[in-house]
DNA sequence: TTAAATTCAACAATCGATTGCATTTTGTTG
DNA sequence: CAACAAAATGCAATCGATTGTTGAATTTAA
């Protein structure tokens, strides 16, 4: 199919013997063209299905009132989550969001990030992958001057905005929820300690333990559990220790719970009696199985929106010199059935 | 935070002493511009950290390299996961997204699909809204030349090109396994019988009973139980009839069957035994749920890839008739616990 | 009635990249 | 070395909308 030519500013000023600028002026409505001619432009350019071209608009005005975003995956319940509550929040001003996906790849996310920077987007969002460690991509976005506003997975070594979850806070208050249920011996599941928010969700771990007096084990911490699969078999491993966890913290995701939760049923290991386990995310499914499951809500939709209106706010700013902000968002410990045992 | 000035083919032409065409020529890798120029213009640009301005790029080349989406709500399974492999094979062709939510709003609809529109889009591609019965804004695209790709909620009336779910069928499929697995009385939640989606699926549960010679009873097929708690409601209704339902077709989706089996284990039915329950969507949740839930898997992300693909291969067409192209991808039935009586 | 002030529309440059055509440079051949 | 072909570069228009400036027409004030 081949598209048609579209109208243009230039068929309604030649339809009406008139200039292009009056018809520009028309349509964005300013105040100097008369009301009847005004009137007149509007009429024709809808007879004519006119329709403006964002792209030579943009190209002029120097901006594209476009949003980047980049995460790891798209159909994550987290992150399509954060693109809704941005949606929700550009929407309403306009703004469009341009949408990728880095697979959790170094490569494809330098990609996205290069591609964003062509389109000459006015602001880029990123979740950094797994892989990245590098950040000669961000700082490229930056040295083009174009705002950068991290979320969730972080580079901390970078200055940029930034909207997290007090990881720390909420892994700390989850593992204090245990031990006050009474569990003794909680196994940690870690996620890839390059990733910052693993390595807080770590720290909170060992901060709970040592409040409450207790020694952290080495055997029960076990790195890079982060999918169902790996969490599965690190629970078999855990649970067959002379000395076995009471508690197992999978502070990767709500997956990776689910994974400890299956080993255990199978090996008829009561939950949560004699085994507690907990999760992250506050997936819709934690809600629902049996026993349901102890997790964190992130407020990712609310996340999302919060990073919109923190560039909106810093576009008002007319500062030259840039503040970096950082945003941090206190979780929240929901707890069910599997920690809780009178 | 004021971006500072981008450098252009200018600057870059000026510092070289060249003209503007060379570096852009050079920049397109044309044969026509001598190989020690071409190279050292490359190294300029990197060095002055060039990128090329796609709003001027694509306004001179008629065209945007762009897709826009418009779907109810970009936080659902399905649509995230057909969003994630468009965005997959898009991404492949050096094509952008842009992604917008309707919010199962039609104004919003309506809205959205305008904005894209205005972008220049080189393609839309959208899920219509609940509330959508006009669809002169999809019209509108057609009329603006450009090319429209329905997928799962269609709108039948529209001559374009369409991606579906073989509704009928899958409903057809999920009615017949249950027959077969002895249920005899089977109920019906349906969804808004506005969308063709949710119609279809009821001629295949008629379709399904006419075959088995099972005459269907109008008490046992439910309107408009298209959330978890309405079908909860439905439940209710539906198993304190005279003569209760021993199953019950949650049609619109899994969140559905999960309402029915909420109430079902309140009121100590067992399922699958006293009542068996089938969902529709294969949300990742059925698998965990006890006991697992029948549901019928759309193949999501494969959908998608069909989307996009089916873009690309109609894009290399240069007939000017639009031959309106229906892709049917036929849904999987997964039994599971819910309705396996042995 | 005339000078001054408004109002409204036209003109032209601009945003940055692309591309058909013209021109210059280089290379080849007799 | 002239003559021509080929290669490389320059020129200028173009995509469509925006906007500062200029000038004509109209209105208001004096």
């Amino acid at each position: 199919m081949r598209s048609k030519k579209r109208t243009t500013i230039y068929d309604i000023a030649e339809k009406l013997n008139l200039n292009p600028s009056s018809v520009s002026r028309a349509l964005n409505n300013s105040s100097s063209v008369n009301d009847a001619t005004k009137k007149l432009i509007l009429k024709t350019a809808k007879e004519l299905n006119y329709t403006r071209n964002t792209l030579a608009s943009n190209l002029r005005k120097g901006h594209s009132k476009t949003i980047g975003v980049v995460v790891p995956r798209i159909n994550q319940n987290f992150f399509s989550n954060v693109i809704a509550g941005i949606e929700d929040a550009t929407y309403k001003q306009g703004y469009n969001l341009i949408i990728c996906q880095s697979n959790e790849q170094y490569e494809k996310e330098v990609q996205c990030v290069n591609t964003l920077i062509n389109q000459h987007v006015d602001c880029i969002v990123i979740s950094v992958s797994v892989e990245t460690t590098a950040h000669d991509h961000l700082q490229n976005v930056l040295d083009h001057g174009i705002q950068l506003i991290q979320f969730d997975r972080v580079v901390d070594e970078l200055e940029t905005l930034k909207v997290t979850n007090d990881n720390e806070q909420s892994s700390f208050d989850a593992v204090s929820h245990m031990i006050t249920q009474g569990y003794k011996r909680i196994a940690l599941l870690e996620g890839p300690q390059k990733l910052n928010i693993f390595r807080q969700r770590k720290t909170g771990y060992l901060r709970a333990l040592k409040e409450h007096g207790i020694a952290p084990i080495a055997d029960l911490m076990i790195e890079n559990a982060w999918t169902k699969e790996l969490s599965a078999a690190a629970t078999r491993q855990l649970l067959s220790l002379p000395e076995p966890p009471d508690a197992i913290f999978a502070s990767t995701s709500d997956f990776s719970a689910l994974g400890v939760l299956e080993v255990a049923t199978i090996m008829q290991i009561k939950v949560p009696q004699q085994l507690g386990i907990c999760g992250y995310a506050n997936e819709n499914f934690t809600e629902i199985t049996s026993p349901s499951i102890t997790t964190i809500d992130q407020f990712s939709f609310y996340m999302g929106k919060t990073v919109a209106n923190l560039y909106f706010q810093e576009m008002e700013n007319t500062d030259t010199v840039v503040v970096p902000k950082v945003i941090s968002i206190k979780p929240k410990l929901i707890t069910r059935a599997s920690t809780t045992r009178e």
